[in-house]
DNA sequence: ATTTGTATCTTCGTATACAATTATACAAGT
DNA sequence: ACTTGTATAATTGTATACGAAGATACAAAT
């Protein structure tokens, strides 16, 4: 089966990651409050399973930070604070930086192919005027790097960022040019891979994080 | 109850922690080989508990990124490599340095008291050549500097890499010098503090980083 | 000999049941 | 009124039961 670029599914997780999506999406949206406390029971009602995957995804959710278990109390909703993203996107930016210059070190010629593909694609849906499928490829693009990177702890800890920090300003950060900033610096990160150069890789990711930040949290 | 600075102990943990810890240390510790299938049944024979709690740690693990759950197949060890280790201590390395930072701009008195009391205390141990202790102490004192940082998430992902490298080269990394020199590395983070002075506690940091690696490690 | 199909067994995913702990309500005492 | 003690209810932690998916073994077919 051909996976594009920016399909990011995992068919082998655990069949409990739907319900722990769903959860997280219904915490960072604001669907449950900060401090709420998360009974297992209702949480059983509303996305209709039974308490053992609701269990297992609350663990989960703790160690993503956005819940806390507190022992034979239940699991409380932890907020994310303007400053926790903001904190957040500093510490994503540092290690997609890292992240960057060591793909660019150890990138394969088909992970290579992959990043041409993937950075193609974001051309066509720029073309298209798509800001859905964008955000998608947009996702794609990173993930890739990760892989070149070649450092599983890296890897898993920044698709982790792109869960917790996806749905911050998801809604207010597209002017006219949105499309056309965001194509602009991930070629200049593409770029740094066709040249190998490491340090204009790590600048690239650097100002594309700076914008990011930027756009999502509307603070410099 | 007074916590001595060096006590990481976590009253709120889920009661299943205990349960987690020791199968992270076996894990870790080479008690299950890598690719090995972790059967649930083994290992609630193995610990004498039932298999909810150990699903529930297994999920944990996978978090922790020593464990793959794969659907309807069950969770297999995924390993440590040398290289996954170097390359976790330098990733520990980046955000250690970026803790220390924001500690040294946000450390409260009160956080000032208790940095201060923690390095009495390796002082202390050092001279009694304790060297038990001393590892403790250690972890107590970062520990003190990621809350100083006031960083949720540093926080919790530095906490989660000392216990991932906790084990290696544990027993091969004392030479004669070995108290004197994490005292003397410590000092001088410990000085940064009490100067406020940034870019000191940064080069400390990284020196004591860069040290620790090859100690654990071996490799610069 | 290799492959394929089927039966069986093992193991997982989920639901539910039971025990232990905590929260709540309310009465008695100060 | 306000605390304190106790009984009750609610909720969590753990164990177990059951259906479904995957692994295994072996016979039949090529």
């Amino acid at each position: 089966m051909y996976k594009f670029p920016g399909d990011v599914s995992n068919n082998n997780a655990p069949i409990s990651e739907t319900l722990l999506n769903k959860l997280r999406r219904d915490i960072l949206t604001g669907g449950f409050k900060p401090g709420q406390k998360l009974t297992e029971q209702d949480l059983c009602h509303r996305y209709q399973v039974s308490r053992t995957p609701v269990r297992e995804a609350l663990r989960q959710l703790e160690t993503d930070g956005i819940v806390e278990n507190i022992l034979n109390r239940g699991a409380f909703v932890i907020g994310m604070s303007d400053r926790d993203y903001e904190d957040m996107f500093e510490l994503r930016k540092i290690y997609e930086i890292q992240a960057v210059k060591w793909a660019i070190e150890r990138i394969t010629d088909e992970e290579m192919d992959k990043l041409e593909e993937t950075f193609e694609f974001m051309e066509f849906y720029t073309l298209r005027n798509d800001i859905e499928k964008m955000l998608t490829i947009n996702t794609g693009f990173h993930q890739v790097i990760y892989e070149a990177s070649h450092n599983r702890t890296l890897q898993t800890l920044l698709s982790s960022y792109q869960n917790l920090v996806k749905y911050k300003g998801a809604d207010s950060m597209y002017d006219d040019d949105y499309l056309q900033n965001v194509l602009k610096e991930h070629r200049a990160i593409f770029k740094a891979f066709v040249d190998k150069d490491v340090k204009a890789g790590a600048q690239a990711m650097e100002i594309h994080m700076n914008r990011t930040k930027e756009r999502r949290c509307g603070t410099v």
